[in-house]
DNA sequence: GTCTATAAGATGATAGAC
DNA sequence: GTCTATCATCTTATAGAC
């Protein structure tokens, strides 16, 4: 993890943290200059608009993400190793302090930011959505507990019940919470059964 | 629906309405004042702190998510028909226009918010897990299909599934992923085999 | 109860010097 | 690239008249 190496990402980490841990509208560009020790009119040089600054962070994120189901499927395994590599991916971001998803978090709020943020948001869903499918419809092993007319639905849900599960997670302050509910997730694919 | 009785439930109405569109920290007094016509300083003679506003908007809420919980257990019905009608409490929140939980956008922004306030969040909550737990405790028909083990994870995991996916349906613009998930979880419960 | 007036501070953003 | 200086606006909130 080498990070911090120019202030361009220095201000894009200290964003990401605070959009995960205040939201979109609950810190400013004060916030940023004051915990990095430069001025406003600096982080304005770089990110002209607040959207931008949004649209940059999250660009930046989705493309870790999309590295990280890369690696997952470079690195093989049967479907239940996959998929539980993929919960890690929400874990990790919730972390020790209870960071929510950014994309959920601006999600939120979409009402109030311009078009190309909201496609972000989309996109990363979109995703990772298709990802699981692809890992559901791949796996022979799990033919007979997912059926073909179910694995869009259940890649959906494995993705919005991780959303959900971080922000009640949070307001639980309890990160067991979240880690039940991914293994929740799992045990419907690996031995439960999927009537739906 | 007998509405907009007096100022404060008007101011409550207006607020409750930006909070579920916009989020906590999108919405001003002013704002509230311009949809209602009369002055910021009034709404403060009401509410004199956001805070306060916050708390008696979800306090609001809360209670009439009780009473509608009491309304399913007096009118009766099997389990499946009473968890059908849970779910259809978060369909009509989200409604036409996509609002999101109120609870759910105060928790994402919890950091930034009293102690009290995020107090009234945890309530919601525990109340519609405890309620989802008792009623799959309560029916003989589950008994099998639920085993005594999950019934706590599950009723955690259909709360927090569907505040997840009224997050993502809201950014797709599309309700239908709401009412797909809540179709989901129920057929986990009605038809479906849990083995967790 | 609702208003006017006002305060003190924060906000995103820009111009221009260095 | 980073700074100082400045802007116009918005924000929550209060005091006091009506």
């Amino acid at each position: 993890m080498i990070r911090d190496q120019n202030t361009a990402e220095k201000i894009m980490d200290v964003a990401q943290y605070l959009v995960q841990t205040r939201g979109y509208h609950a810190f400013s560009y004060r916030d940023i200059s004051e915990q990095i020790g430069i001025k406003t009119a600096s982080i304005h040089y770089y990110y002209p608009t607040k959207p931008d600054l949004a649209k940059a962070l999250l660009r930046r994120i989705r493309g870790m993400f999309e590295e990280a189901l890369e690696a997952i499927d470079t690195g093989g395994g049967d479907a239940k190793t996959r998929l539980r590599k993929f919960t890690e991916i929400f874990l990790d971001t919730y972390g020790d302090d209870g960071r929510l998803c950014p994309f959920c978090m601006i999600a939120t709020t979409q009402e109030t930011i311009p078009q190309d943020v909201q496609e972000e948001v989309r996109s990363f869903w979109r995703k990772g959505e298709e990802w699981v499918k692809h890992v559901l419809e791949e796996a022979e092993e799990l033919e007979e507990t997912v059926p073909a007319e179910s694995r869009e639905l259940i890649s959906r849900v494995m993705v919005s019940s991780l959303e959900g599960a971080m922000v009640v997670a949070k307001a639980f302050n309890d990160r067991k919470r979240l880690e039940d509910t991914a293994d929740f997730m799992l045990s419907l694919v690996e031995g439960g059964e999927i009537t739906t």
